[in-house]
DNA sequence: TTTATATATTTGTACCTACAACTATTGTAG
DNA sequence: CTACAATAGTTGTAGGTACAAATATATAAA
């Protein structure tokens, strides 16, 4: 029993879960949720290229087996576009729409405000400490 | 734009997922659900008295509207009791049951099995250490 | 070329979440 | 004592998750 360890963890999974809640909440207002404002903005990465369905998943930070139903909602918005792609027939071009960037572009700035209280908290050194000693938790050789 | 924020936001959000995520997969085996498992967790922690939904809520790592769900579950595989306080007929007494606790007892095993190889990463000073950039994060004020 | 295997995505199921609305009971103010 | 507010829990809805099974297409092997 290393108190600590625990502590650590308990403080990790509670400050995940209040960040993304407080997203979500900051979104509703716009009829979007967390995992969907997620997947259009790596669509918005992609400038302009479409992706498949497999390449948002590698580049989510929390992979969900459910980038289809995502993707459903989003396309039910008008935010993005899904087409098969002609050269593989088993893959999806998935590609963000103008209203798509639109909406974005003003979520960005509410997300933003909501990180701007945290982001001064840290130097930039203590962030990168706390990366570090996170990935260190993480090893799993050693 | 504060890189290493971002990078540490991301880190602790994702880290936080593999846990929760790696211990439901263990738990998965035994029938039981990661929140299931916390609620009742939380019950054997009362030492026998039982505890209304209000007070398993408090003490939730994270806060879950939705604990009469996770409670029948647990009551429909006879984990946990479930009775309407005599002196306040509005108030649930639930209380784990002989099953839940013998239940618990393999489980937890099998949990600390899997946190092992991460509780040695850090020493006792750097997960102190850990707590503290997270908790200097979080503040509000500053 | 037919069969087998691999890849890409979708769908079914059982669980989970937040939030708001609802029911039931208790407490309080007039 | 009645009306109203507060408290405790439950339920409805819309969305989310994991995992396994199903489809469809492409690729490799016989």
């Amino acid at each position: 029993m290393n108190k600590p360890y625990y502590a650590a963890i308990m403080e990790i999974i509670k400050t995940g879960h209040a960040i993304t809640d407080s997203v979500s909440r900051e979104l509703k207002e716009y009829g979007i949720y967390e995992p969907q404002f997620n997947v259009l903005r790596i669509l918005r990465g992609a400038k302009g290229e479409p992706l498949s369905v497999n390449q948002i998943l590698e580049r989510m930070i929390t992979k969900s087996s459910n980038v289809t139903r995502i993707i459903d909602k989003l396309e039910a918005k008008g935010l993005v576009s899904r087409e098969l792609c002609p050269e593989d027939r088993r893959r999806m071009e998935v590609l963000i729409s103008p209203q798509g960037l639109e909406l974005l572009k003003k979520l960005d700035k509410k997300v933003e405000a909501l990180h701007k209280p945290m982001v001064d908290n840290l130097t930039q050194q203590e962030a990168e400490q706390l990366v570090e000693l996170i990935q260190k938790l993480k090893r799993t050789n050693s």
